[in-house]
Formats: C-alpha cells, sequence, structure tokens
DNA sequence: ATGAAAGCGCTAACAC
DNA sequence: GTGTTAGCGCTTTCAT
C-alpha cells in the first residue's frame, strides 16, 4: 500500500455513488440533500475516515478556523479569555488557532498579516497595541473582534472590561479602609490614541476621578513605568523614596503588584502591615496563598465568549453596524489589603 | 472601487509583464530566476502589496505553517518552549499557531486531526497524553516532533528532559540539608505505556532511585495525586497526618507545591521552618518573593530551540530516522528549603 | 433534488 | 531562463 494519499471528497463521492456536489453539500448541511443522500454520504464518510481539506476549501469558502492573536502566553488572564472562546465554539466545526505575539507593533502586523494569509474566517484580536490605522486595515480584510481595547470603529467590534469602574472598585475599597495616601502604577503610555483606547490609561483616569470623588485629589500620586514584574519593582522604590510615603499602592496589574512587594521585602516592609497592596487582573498567582493579593477581576471568561458571538454574528452578516460590549469587573478581596494603622 | 479582491499572483505577473511561474519562483526564491527577473518581480510585489495566500498554497506545496500543541495554557513552562520555538523560526518565512487542548485524549485527536486537516508542514507536540497508535498516526500524515514524552519512534523525533535526574537533583539537595523523611507526591497514572514515557513517571522513579542510592529506601513515601494545585492541597495533608510526619516533601511539579504550601499554611506550619519544600518546572511565580520556591529548571527555551530544529530537518528529509534529544536540568535553589533542624 | 463543470490561487512538470 | 499548462480538493453556479 501507498504511503497512504489522503481520502478526497471524489473517493467519497465513488463510494457513495454520487456526486461531489452532494456530498459537499452534506459536509456542509447546506439545503438541497435528501434525507437518504444524507445518509448515503455519511455512512461513506464515516467508512473511509474522509476529512476535508481546510486549505482546499478555503479556496472557495470557509477555512472553518478562527484566529485568536494574543500579546503574550504568560498572563493568564488570557487563558481565561481564550477558554470563553473555545468553550463557546465547542461543537461546531471551528476550530480555534492562536498566535502570541511579542507585544510589539511589527510582531502584531506579522500575526494579523499571516492569519488573512491562511483565509482565517475571522480573528478576535486581543488588547492589540497596533495602530488604529492598522487594526483598521485588518478588520476589512477579515471579520474582526478587538478585545480589551476601548474605541470604536466602524469595521470591529469590541469587547472589552470597564477598566475606569475597576480602578474605582480599587480605591473605594482602600478609602474604606480608611487610607489616604493612595498611589498609583501605571503603564507609561504617551501615544495619544493609545492613550485613550489602553486599558491601562483607564484604570490611571478611574483612579484619579475615585481619589477626586472622594475628596483625595491631593494625594493623587501616580509613578510610570511599565506593566512588567521589574516595572512594579522600580516604581514601589520610587514611591518608598517619598518624603511621606504611601500607606497603599495600587498597582495597575497583579504582574505590577508581585514587583511591588518584592520592592516592600527588600526595603525590610510587608504588605498588608506596613503598605497594603492591590493588583489588577485576577491572575492564578493572585490566588496562592503566600500572596493571596486583592484584586480585580475581569471575567475574562465572559469576554471570551461575548467576542465569539460578536464574531460568528458578523462572520454570518458581514455588513451589520459593529456593537462595544462592556462587562463590569469585580473586586476579589484578599489578604494583602488591610485597614490602616496609623493614618 | 470594490470591497478590494485580494491580489493575487496573476496580478503581479501582469504588472512585471512575465509569468507566474517567475513570480512564484521568486516568492519561493526557488532555482530558475535571473537577478533582473528578481528584481522587476519583487517590485511589482512591493508595490500591489501581494500576500500569497496560503490555502491556495498549501493545496499544492507548503503552507509555511508550525503547529504546536500545548496541554494548557496556565502554565508558564510551556511558554518557554513556545519562545524558544518562535524565536528560532523568527526571519523564515514559517509561521507557528498553537492550539491548547483541555488536557483529555479526545481534545488532542480533534486538535491534531484540525492541523493535519490544515496541511500544517510540521507539528509540535508538548507532553501529549494521547496514545502511542494516536500519535503515530499523526506523525505519518505530518512531520512530527513530540516534547516532554519519554520513548522513541520510528516516526516522530523527540526532545525531552532528564526527569529522572532532575528528581534525583531534589533529593541529592534536601539530603545535604540533612533530610531523610523526603516524601513525594506524584500525579497518578496508570496507563502501563504511558507510566514509562510520561515525566510524572520518571520522576517518580528518579526519587525511587535516588533514595535508594541514599540508603533511605525504608523513607520512600510517595502519595498519588494529580499534577493540580488541588492535587497538592490534598497530596500535602495524607503526609501531614503521617505519624511520623516528613520533613521535606517534593512535589513533582510547581502548581502541586503551591497546593503544598496552602496545606501548609492551613495547619499552622510554614516552610522552610517545619517543612522543606520542592517543586519542579520553575515556572514564572516560583521566583516570586513570597513563594521563592526551591525547583527544578527544565531549560524549557533549548527544549524549544531543538524541537524546531528537528522539525525543519524532517520536513526537508521526511525520511530520515528518528532523533531523540535528552537534556538535563539544573537545581534552582530558593526559600523553601532548608537544612533540617531537629533530625 | 441532483450532477456536470468551472473555477479559487497557487506550484510543478514540462516545453521552449 | 522563461512561459504554458495541468492540476491540487474543494464550493458554486447552473443545467437538468
Amino acid at each position: 500500500m501507498h504511503p497512504s494519499r489522503r481520502v478526497t471528497i471524489i473517493d467519497v463521492a465513488r463510494h457513495a455513488g454520487v456526486s461531489t456536489t452532494a456530498v459537499s453539500k452534506v459536509m456542509r448541511n447546506a439545503y438541497g440533500a435528501s434525507p437518504e443522500m444524507q445518509v448515503k454520504v455519511r455512512a461513506a464518510i464515516e467508512e473511509l475516515g474522509y476529512r476535508p481539506s481546510a486549505a482546499a476549501r478555503g479556496l472557495r469558502g470557509q477555512t472553518y478556523t478562527i484566529g485568536v492573536m494574543l500579546p503574550e502566553m504568560r498572563n493568564p488572564f488570557f487563558a481565561d479569555i481564550l477558554d470563553g472562546v473555545t468553550e463557546h465554539l465547542d461543537g461546531t466545526d471551528y476550530q480555534v488557532l492562536m498566535a502570541a505575539c511579542c507585544n510589539d507593533e511589527a510582531g502584531e502586523v506579522r500575526i494579523t498579516e499571516a492569519m488573512i494569509d491562511r483565509s482565517m474566517d475571522g480573528v478576535i484580536l486581543i488588547a492589540p497595541i497596533s495602530s488604529r490605522r492598522h487594526l483598521q486595515k485588518v478588520a476589512r480584510a477579515v471579520p474582526t473582534v478587538v478585545v480589551g481595547r476601548h474605541g470604536h470603529s466602524p469595521d470591529y467590534d469590541t469587547v472589552t472590561d470597564d477598566d475606569f469602574a475597576g480602578a474605582g472598585l480599587v480605591v473605594d475599597h482602600l478609602v474604606t479602609l480608611g487610607h489616604q495616601r493612595i498611589a498609583h502604577i501605571e503603564h507609561a503610555e504617551r501615544n495619544p490614541v493609545r492613550l485613550k483606547e489602553m486599558p491601562n490609561a483607564q484604570r490611571a483616569d478611574g483612579y484619579r476621578h475615585a481619589m477626586q470623588a472622594h475628596g483625595l485629589g491631593d494625594h493623587i500620586d501616580i509613578v510610570s513605568t511599565t506593566y512588567t514584574q521589574q516595572g512594579g519593582y522600580l516604581g514601589a522604590q520610587q514611591l518608598l523614596a517619598r518624603p511621606q510615603r504611601p500607606t497603599a499602592i495600587f498597582a495597575g496589574a497583579d504582574i505590577v503588584a508581585m514587583g511591588v512587594l518584592d520592592a516592600l521585602t527588600e526595603a525590610g516592609l510587608s504588605a498588608p502591615q506596613d503598605i497594603s497592596v492591590a493588583g489588577y487582573d485576577d491572575t492564578m498567582f493572585a490566588a496562592f496563598g503566600p500572596i493571596s493579593l486583592t484584586t480585580v477581576d475581569q471575567a475574562g471568561h465572559q469576554m471570551g465568549v461575548n467576542a465569539v458571538r460578536l464574531l460568528l454574528d458578523r462572520v454570518a452578516i458581514r455588513g451589520r453596524p459593529t456593537a462595544q460590549i462592556k462587562l463590569f469587573p469585580t473586586l476579589v478581596t484578599r489578604r494583602t489589603t488591610a485597614p490602616i494603622v496609623s493614618p
């Protein structure tokens, strides 16, 4: 026997004694195949172990492939989104394929183009940092849903979490505990468009707004670094060097909070005894006993589910007006925040 | 203007005043295109913004796509492997697309078949749990490299880390610190084939062997649960209930160690004061200050690099004999292990 | 409801 | 070195 040539639609048609058109129709549950036809064809498919070639399908119709672009793989929050996506696609003919990029614009362009080249039926872009121009271009080539980036476009749908409100939840919580000198570590952003659209910017805004609302405008204290462990470490060092150091630090992301904790330890301090610390994202490790970080849960799973829903919708009706879905976050209180001792 | 039909190879050929063959050859850097031809064609490609359709290419030649299957997304160790993979592919025409499955056999079958259907040029399977029969089947359909699973096959290459030796490193370390009652929490496995091939089984074997080698055969104490946080928690509870409880616990994976720490805290104990704890994998969170877990570094990055190398090799020369690459792990000593106090 | 036939965009085999 | 042509395996008109 030969190195097993793949079974094609022709083999199935011949085996079932029907036309390839018929097989194609059955495969796609398309209109125009009698029940008997269905039975015959399905039997042949089963017997021969036929699986359609996605490449060949893609040349005429769909590829039944959804692409998901992630900024990185190490933030478990993205895994939550993906769970929502794949779960909702379970049982359908669609397959999700992901690509993680390197958090840089060139990488995002490469990946999105690769997805378009591969005739994917739709793409979900998670927290993209590309220019709006590029996002538009992608969206015009393939049905697109952008997750975790605010702002709206006539070409793609968006699913976001209310980062502004989320930051407010943290500030409210800390104020309730008696804190006033609450500092924030943000991810530096200068690009004006992204300044409005990126979650990190919204969190900083939300922090500012909530501080004002509590009459703590004078205590607003923001350090700009990056959403990395290193960024948290450096940010906290700056804050600890203040003449009047803060009693609470709200890190813009859980991973940032890890760096903050490192800096505290190094300075001989600890949370929450000396300083309360809160993060954002409710990543897996936030729940670990020795860490037990107070943080904000973004409902990643729900974001994923909503993203696919919008996407499949758009695959079906290309031209429909775009939608923006905004979900609401919840505060997860753990052991790194506590009532202030000496106000 | 129309909803922009994609630019095809015909458009480019016409624009450059050459044949489609010529364009195709230039695209693939294939033999038989003069320098002037190259220039002309490249100019036309540039001007028209042409990008070849992967679907169409796949129907005849390659798709320039490498598929990577991951058992899950939340273990950062897999991200290390992927970094190695993508980094090594940087600058080539290949694109990596991943799919995470649900740690179950049916999911793995679905994903591998999806990759085959999509005419991927090669696949890298990370820590697959499927039957050998299925792996063989996949490998016969598409060039395959299996990562993180021992055993060898005439059809696929393997890249593994020496889990047996890694477990030995941990035991040696703990013995050096004066520990004798060193317990191990393993991932339960009954399937006889996987019992030999899966890393978890090798770690348990390595533990057993090392204990014997140190004359501590009588102290061998293995609890079978699962490689999850919950598994670690339950396993530790069992161990703490022993009449003579262990002075050190070697968890088969970092995530298991997290569960162990939870159980210790709950019992009013802590590491390393009361019990030393070691993990395996050196995942990102093992390095976090409040955790600071002693663990084993598997050099995931190197595994990734080696996997692609083997894969591209096999894509070029399909029939070549298979290779097995085994890397050596290193111990990462942190603060959850310490010299024994009262032996 | 069914099937014949014309492509989809590319590559490979073959002429020139 | 270059161009012509025949498919790759499907889906989609369009007859019947």
